[in-house]
DNA sequence: CTGTTAGCGCTTTCAA
DNA sequence: TTGAAAGCGCTAACAG
């Protein structure tokens, strides 16, 4: 079905057709609504690649994502796909799996398809190839989660996020505070976290115990445990994603603390499924949604601009604390 | 960067150049190596459009999901990602929330892409347009989840499990066993389950209790803690999916029962997630990431056929019981 | 083994 | 307001 069958059956010409349905004002409205009935008659659906090879626009985005197997990236393209139908705009995601190499996979499979612009969480912005090539290419992309001077960038402030929370734990009586990450090296997320951990330890006036570095998301319930059987053991975890707090929720259990009356335990993210956990997660909640649709919205503005995003286009979204149940006072604290 | 300034770098003719992309054997090893290394030095692209346009073949598969908040269809789409980069394509995923109107909506968007196929989990086939649409088309597509005698699917036997885990949870020493589901008339999938319930039932000797219908999720603890306070309450929740499951052992414990000491519960899916929880799911696990992949599988092997999927052709794939903590024995059961 | 060329379906001047 | 025609980048005959 092209345009040709569809012009040939209206007896107009090719032009008046596409005319009609791109710039309806320009045809007058018997021969409009003529060329309507027909297309639809037809089952006419206008063919994509021909329109992007003809106006070197694909009104497609790239999506880069770690994974969509913890829930705030899947939150996340909920919002992007929401977002980006809304701007008539199709999404073509692409997992990473935490990985630099397939991040500058995902990138060029991305650019081989004439995606009009590209939303990404990479592992480290200050690290990552990718982006230049990005840039080079003269393609507009925004991240997403990360955060970083020389990129556009969609998120919250991890960092004054984490170290509020310590005030809050200390607030609650909390004097050992232990912080439970991935690799530290994996993610510039959870360095400003692990920062934000520091400050507030600080400013707390404690003394920071080691970091509790899961390697890998299968080893986390060994590696919690261990530090949780320790002599002087926390009484509060923060940890860098609610993945993580569940995991260590479970720790506790199996290692006899009960939470929150033995141990509080707080995530990160806020992905929607914490709140039907019980006990129900305390959490610093990531507008994920909001994110990604931000992130659609500053991208197709840039589009319809014609230029490409600057760092000084970043938008900082608020987080907030969610209180939850599994966040209570200190042991024996009055 | 098109292919004719390569060629013309590269002093030979477009099709040399576009030969030695995609015939290797066809060019001599010299000439490949020229044109490989001045593609690479001008960052080369090829042009997916222009490609398309020219084959009327895209190497993009449509998905059709409910939701990617249900760790399930996140998992599934996880495996149909890797699936299809395997076999060189790229998927182009829509939500539709449940909603018929929007699959429809969605598969018309995925028309106008030029998608080579489309995997789909739709709420009912029996009354979906959609697919007859995609016949009409001929445009190749393979269901999954759903089960339907007329469509080519991947998926399990939900009945069939559903009605095991009824006899096992009789084993256990439970006479009361309710079913917890979300809208019956939303999804043969949970239709299909509550007939494994009610077969189960019966085999069992057990009258079924009226079906707990959550007919929105934020509405499901109410109505499952309504369900658990009456006088004779159930001792085992078969739930429809994990994610009902996590909320009926919420409600659960808000109400005072101990799962699964006082209350025992199995879900529906296996989400990764159900492993970390405490008690940890015990729930009919289906490959998801398998159903992915095989449903991917099925539809490229079309494709190279050059004909659509038939009904024959459909995949059942073998659920397990994962055992998990959240089902035990009924009180008072020796 | 390599080159020439038509044409995929569409948008967009330019003319009428 | 409408039509004719060029050309986006690529592949696949066909010719050499």
């Amino acid at each position: 079905m092209s345009i040709q069958k569809v012009a040939r059956r209206a007896g107009v010409s090719v032009a008046t057709v596409s005319r009609a349905f791109n710039l309806p004002d320009k045809v007058t409205p018997a021969t409009r609504e003529l060329v309507e009935r027909v297309a639809r008659e037809l089952g006419y659906v206008p063919n994509a690649s021909a329109r992007t090879l003809r106006t070197q626009r694909s009104r497609v985005l790239g999506v880069v994502l770690p994974t969509l197997m913890n829930p705030t990236f899947a939150e996340c393209l909920q919002g992007i796909a929401a977002a980006a139908a809304a701007q008539g705009y199709a999404i073509m995601p692409v997992t990473s799996g935490y990985r630099i190499d397939e991040e500058e996979r995902a990138v060029a499979l991305l650019q081989g398809s004439n995606v009009d612009g590209v939303i990404l969480v990479v592992a480290n912005p200050s690290t990552s190839a990718t982006l230049q090539r990005l840039a080079q290419a003269g393609t507009p992309y925004v991240l997403a989660y990360n955060r970083h001077a020389a990129h556009p960038c969609v998120g919250v402030d991890g960092e004054a996020a984490v170290a509020d929370v310590v005030a809050r734990l200390a607030l609650l009586g909390h004097r050992h505070i232990a912080m439970v990450s991935g690799t530290l090296a994996a993610s510039d997320r959870a360095q400003q976290r692990y920062q934000g951990f520091l400050r507030g330890m600080d400013e707390a006036g404690f003394a920071p115990p080691p970091l509790i570095e899961v390697p890998f998301v299968e080893a986390a319930s060994d590696v919690i445990a261990r530090a949780l059987s320790e002599h002087r053991r926390p009484t509060a975890l923060v940890c860098s994603n609610d993945l993580l707090a569940i995991r260590s929720i479970r720790a506790a259990h199996l290692g006899g603390l009960s939470v929150p009356q033995a141990l509080s335990v707080v995530g990160f993210d806020g992905i929607a499924l914490g709140e039907d956990l019980m006990p129900a997660l305390s959490t610093i909640a990531q507008p994920n949604i909001d994110i990604g649709k931000t992130s659609v919205e500053l991208l197709t503005a840039a589009l319809a601009q014609g230029q490409p995003l600057s760092p000084g286009d970043s938008v900082l979204l608020p987080h907030v604390f969610r209180v939850g149940e599994s966040c209570a006072q200190a042991p024996g604290f009055a």
